[in-house]
DNA sequence: GTCTATATAGTGATAGAC
DNA sequence: GTCTATCACTATATAGAC
């Protein structure tokens, strides 16, 4: 479906994916189009046919890897009867996706969304993020998890993978993260469990 | 004792100062070193005497910032007798760090250290991390803390509270922090208590 | 120590041919 | 749709006076 699961012949979709693994290893700011052009070895011509500008590329990548995650999520939260199973789900599927697609969870989870697109509203949200805060909203409503308030109870969840993922992409972290799965997810649970 | 706690008249600790300002509220990258001069009220060679270019001011920065923590944290680990308390005043001192120089936590944990200064040595661990660790490790040896790996204790336990900081530094936390550290304490020792 | 003025290079973006 | 050539500007960094 997306720009970054196919090495797309389509030019504009060549051109988002090189631009992700340019951001992902330069950075955002470091990259320059002409940049992009050498490595999507088309011309700075058609980038600028395709996007209005450099910030309008990393939009474009935020907003369409935003709709695919988010996607899954709501997928995962369907399939999944309770908040327990559920967020075990979204963990393996953050952890496998950092696996899988690094620069892509890196532009999405780490980089400075208000610094690289200012003129873009609120992000910073996702929906997908919003989407997993009703989900645990919807736990401690029935009991599942125990009456934290809902500022708290998301970080003491997800913080810990959030920050497993972080030190994985920097290189702090040798194993692959589905392989501390059980281990970190075990923390997470007794973390909010009643 | 560091440029940032007083309103230096010194005129390179206002340099910092101003950097570290700009550096939250602008970003590294989109501050110009005529932006510093500017709200310095020095002059540009007077900046370039002091630094040698743009990435020694963040440098400097990092560095002075890195051994105040540091320092504190040895204090703290010195001053508790037990991991359990280690950690939790770490925790409190975290948060009120935030509370009164947002923009030096946000520039220590949440720059992208790699992006900024290429041409450090592997900074991305820090000095105060790494000893935070140790007292980590020694809980998990003595038996406070149950026998997780080293690399899935650490994120259980301030996973919670570096995302807390993370919200609150980009707006989406009301709530001053040391008022949610009992709560997300609780659940950071409930992740990893035997 | 502190300043102003300037060199240099690279960047984002456009124009216009094919 | 795609390209090359080029503009206008900004930013880093230096030179050299006081």
């Amino acid at each position: 479906m997306s720009f970054y699961k196919s090495s797309s012949k389509n030019r504009r979709d060549r051109i988002l994916h090189t631009a992700l693994k340019l951001f992902h290893s330069k950075g955002y700011f470091k990259t320059s189009v002409h940049d992009i052009r050498e490595q999507a070895d088309v011309s700075i011509g058609l980038i600028y046919r395709y996007f209005k500008n450099k910030e309008e590329i990393a939009q474009t990548l935020y907003q369409e890897i935003s709709e695919d995650i988010f996607a899954t999520i709501e997928t995962i939260i369907a399939q999944n009867a309770n908040t327990h199973d559920r967020c075990r789900a979204i963990m393996a599927y953050y952890f496998q996706l950092t696996e899988d697609f690094p620069e892509l969870v890196d532009f999405i989870i780490f980089a400075r969304h208000k610094e690289i697109m200012p003129s873009a509203v609120s992000i910073c949200a996702g929906k997908a993020l919003t989407r997993i805060r009703e989900a645990i909203q919807e736990g401690i409503n029935n009991g599942e998890i125990r009456p934290l308030a809902l500022v708290v109870a998301g970080p003491s969840l997800f913080g810990g993978m959030t920050r497993l993922i972080q030190l994985r992409l920097i290189g702090m972290v040798q194993e692959p993260l589905p392989s501390l799965l059980d281990e970190i997810w075990e923390s997470a649970w007794r973390a909010v469990k009643p």
